[in-house]
DNA sequence: GACTCTATCTCGGTA
DNA sequence: TACCGAGGTAGAGTC
């Protein structure tokens, strides 16, 4: 299995997901008749022979949407699309996980006076978070149906880096309690 | 990818060799429409939602010959079968990797005495390559041209255990230095 | 970016 | 079979 940044995997039909050799990217893999020979810039080399081709496909899969696996900002995400004025009082859902070409935006809201809101949500706030929705803004500012695009940079502890560089880009930034929210949720289940 | 055994293993199209996420078997898979379910008998359940399907093939692989990574027991034979005269005096190379319908045999030898020897070679000297040996030598002896052929158990360190039950089995052992079969090595690569 | 710590670890070795 | 230790650890979280 070749990924898309290169790197090359070879796994026997059956056990366990880790393959019997591999080459990490980055490297360069030249595909001979018989052998692929996998170099990379540390000077390792693995050749593959080829006994058989039984199946030769190559598919372009797009851009990595990434892993979601943290519960925690998917249910903060949950909870503050169901209740926006928590961000900022007389926010309303357009709607959750809106698309752009580079990615979804977690909250696309309008505000009390019209303008079109983006929300990042975030469990800790770091740099590259604020970066991540200055990107999603610079995308929606070409959309004329929603221009102008502010935005609003939510988590539940935001680094001072991270408020500095928001500010900087006019982007708010607002801490929520997880719990508080939770304490707010009218059908929450509760165990004690 | 679904392997051979049923195991699951949902890969990005990128970065390591470790998927996303897995479920190893034994497991079932439930191929439905627009979704699989995947289930193992501890209770575990998977689902995996098909957005696009871009490609969808299944091939047979055949039985997994299996992976050599210890490079020690193939150069102890390339070792033993160059100079068979370590393991005995007198001790002369019919064949290595000597078919039988069991596997082959390490090597095949004729000693001075012209009778046809058996050699099993390990890295460690364990009770099951003692009893592979015994294996081999029961249908070597159906062989009319071979028989009658003794066997000679050859590894870098022979548990107790194994002596025991070779010399209970008639076969000798013999251990060798692998340090000390490179020395005499004549085209041997040095670098000091 | 460097460091630390976990893992549905995996995998091999040894008693 | 069970335990123990290393890994081309990988990967996530933290500072």
């Amino acid at each position: 299995m070749v990924k898309a940044d290169g790197c090359v995997a070879i796994h026997a039909d059956g056990g366990a997901y880790k393959p019997l050799n591999w080459m990490n990217a980055p490297n360069h893999v030249e595909e001979l008749d018989d052998r692929w020979i996998v170099t990379n810039p540390k000077g390792e080399m693995l050749t593959i022979h080829l006994e058989h081709v039984i199946a030769d496909s190559l598919h372009d899969l797009g851009i990595d949407p990434g892993l979601q696996k943290d519960g925690v900002e998917a249910h903060l995400q949950v909870l503050l699309a169901d209740r926006p004025q928590v961000i900022e009082e007389g926010l309303v859902l357009i709607r959750r996980e809106y698309p752009t070409d580079i990615g979804p935006v977690d909250l696309l809201c309008r505000d009390a006076e019209g303008r079109t809101v983006a929300v990042e949500i975030k469990r800790r706030g770091d740099i590259d978070g604020v970066e991540q929705l200055a990107r999603y803004l610079e995308r929606l500012d070409l959309d004329a149906r929603l221009v102008p695009v502010r935005g609003v940079f939510v988590a539940q502890l935001i680094v001072p880096q991270a408020k500095v560089l928001a500010e900087a880009r006019g982007i708010r930034c607002v801490e929520v309690d997880l719990d508080e929210l939770r304490g707010i949720e009218p059908n929450a289940l509760r165990l004690f």
